[in-house]
DNA sequence: GAGTCGTTTGTGACCTGTAACACACTTTAT
DNA sequence: ATAAAGTGTGTTACAGGTCACAAACGACTC
């Protein structure tokens, strides 16, 4: 039953081969400063000779890690369209990536799982049977109390990859969303725009929430009644594309005239403009449209696309260096670390003509 | 040193609580036949009071089995654009499987990792020191002999999830990229198309090369002249969709004409589409464009772009089947199963028309 | 009533590391 | 010279499961 590959030398072969025991070859993999130097010579010929290579499950059992961060997305698929994982970012810093002898260290994995926000709790306590060492989590959809998730949490170092902007206790990164907006709206604006709608992600994302209000509230501030709104539906397994589709002929239905439309992303926005050249209109000639993120296909759609940037790769570096932070000084105060989007503009905005203008509807 | 979060209840504190000893309580856990109901049931009771869980990595030190999957990809990023698999989940003492799928029901997870193909003996030695029960390995651009490659897996179960055909020795799943040139070719000859021209991925990736030499191959037996090619640049950091504007722009400066062109996927396709309009050229007026994949966005652009599709999830269902097999029975023969393309046609390609015809240069 | 059998449960070894401590054997301080 | 401190190495006890085997027990046979 057990698997048939099992002939890998133990620490103690090592130890024989090398006439020391055991306990100085445990000390030399793990760079003990008190081993003589020629002791420590052996030693590393012996693993080289027998190819050694220490089992990670023993040193798990003992050492109560496990060299693997979990990567939780709740509520959803983890956008991958995003750039995150550049395997740099799994060695502590300091110590740096591409080295290739069992004495050099591993660095850490990410295992990727997914559950429901019902879920979460009992995804951290399998994360602690697997003696994870950190959980990176993405969850913009969870509505939780810092010490309620800190409670689930129950030690394992952690820090959020979303905006949670109330919180305190936790670490997280995130972008400024209510900036974002205010790029998003305030451009539209300076083109003359009056009649601006908005096709959110779904509402149940806290970004969503706070993109939403501040679009509503910025318009109200300038005396114009917010234009016609859509939610993505993300509840079906639609992709992206289609639900920036569909949002946006639910916009038209609505019947409200709009001049201007902020788009939740770039793929969205896709489906969006699809829509749009269905009914017989243009963008930017009939209407402008702004959308969030940047994507590499945002530059090359026809028109290109205006859009909020984000540095998500910035944003990934950051959490990981603060989850290797915490998991390294597991007391240290947490991080609260807000970065600022950019506003990309591009082909799809143009200035309102004072007249003769038709808006949608 | 050890994390603080260390009074977890171990199988000796259940087998105390529920007046037994430790070996029946491992009895209960791992569904042994031979334990009575009613020992069965207060071990279940004192596993709930006392809030047990499993410790993995005990577990994994003398079963040597891990309970996890790397999913390992080489000199790239795994293309998560496509939809890989339900993230996995452990499966909880006393609570049978919830879900379905073999991933979850087995209560596997899912580790990611990336590698050169020069690093992959390493990684395959980590895996091994991992003991992770088996491997799914997405490697396009590795070119390696079975035996070779056996011999690194070093007897973990494993399974390619790339075009291999020649590979008997392994067990692999992946698309007859033949038969998809052949589809898109065949479909721009029957349109009337006589100039075809060919934007490549890498074609260091072994189905780019197929893609390749099948449309040489085809356009050479109908008396054609193949017309331009150029190969998508993956070697810098560049975006599938920016390689493709790139790509196109080098199609054209060669000055050979062309009235059709196929794109190695719908992502270069968005670029291309942007280099063909910047040279004042229309899709499919001028240029009929046929990519690969079937991406959700693909029938929303404009124009809506006539594709290869490939089943990816399908593809990625069999090839942990076969996984799963592989790890349940070592022994069994490997799998080699090939998954056929569906031509899905679209707005961006176009019958030639007799006369008057402007070809691109 | 002893022998056989099958089921259920317990005992102790084992997996492979690390941690804590003990023990020689220096070297330095008093 | 003797105590104190510092080095390098070995011994032993874990960590928390599983495995092999033994033992207890009742039922059944003869």
């Amino acid at each position: 039953m057990a698997a048939p590959r099992d002939n890998r030398p133990t620490i103690r072969d090592v130890a024989h081969e090398a006439g020391v025991s055991h306990q100085t070859v445990s000390r030399v993999l793990n760079d003990h400063p008190k081993v003589a130097p020629a002791t420590r010579t052996r030693v590393l010929q012996a693993i080289r000779k027998l190819g050694y290579e220490r089992n990670l499950a023993a040193q798990m059992l003992t050492t109560q890690r496990s060299q693997i961060i979990q990567v939780i997305t709740v509520d959803g698929k983890f956008p991958f369209e995003v750039p995150l994982l550049d395997p740099a970012h799994f060695w502590p810093p300091g110590r740096p990536p591409a080295r290739t002898t069992p004495l050099e260290g591993l660095g850490y994995s990410a295992l990727y799982t997914e559950c429901t926000s019902e879920n979460l709790g009992r995804t951290l306590e399998i994360a602690a049977a697997r003696m994870v060492d950190g959980v990176f989590l993405y969850a913009p959809k969870l509505h939780i109390e810092d010490d309620e998730l800190l409670a689930l949490a129950n030690g394992i170092p952690l820090v959020r990859r979303d905006f949670a902007l109330e919180s305190r206790r936790i670490t997280w990164v995130g972008f400024d969303q209510v900036r974002a907006t205010q790029l998003a709206v305030q451009h539209l604006l300076d083109l003359g725009h009056r009649q601006i709608a908005i096709v959110t992600g779904t509402l149940r994302a806290i970004n969503a929430c706070w993109r939403y209000e501040t679009w509503r509230k910025l318009l109200l501030e300038h005396g114009l009644e917010p234009g016609p709104a859509a939610e993505g539906d993300f509840t079906t397994t639609k992709s992206a594309v289609e639900t920036g589709y569909d949002a946006m002929r639910q916009l038209f239905d609505q019947g409200q005239p709009f001049t201007a439309v902020i788009l939740a992303n770039d793929h969205m926005a896709v489906g969006a403009l699809h829509a749009i050249r269905e009914r017989g209109l243009r963008v930017p000639g009939d209407i402008s449209l702004v959308s969030y993120d940047n994507a590499p296909h945002a530059r090359f759609l026809d028109p290109p696309l205006t859009t909020v940037a984000f540095d998500f790769d910035l944003q990934n570096r950051l959490a990981f260096q603060f989850l290797f932070e915490q998991i390294q000084q597991p007391h240290t105060e947490p991080h609260q670390h807000v970065l600022l989007p950019e506003l990309i503009v591009r082909g799809s905005t143009r200035a309102l003509p004072r007249s003769g203008r038709k808006s949608a509807n």
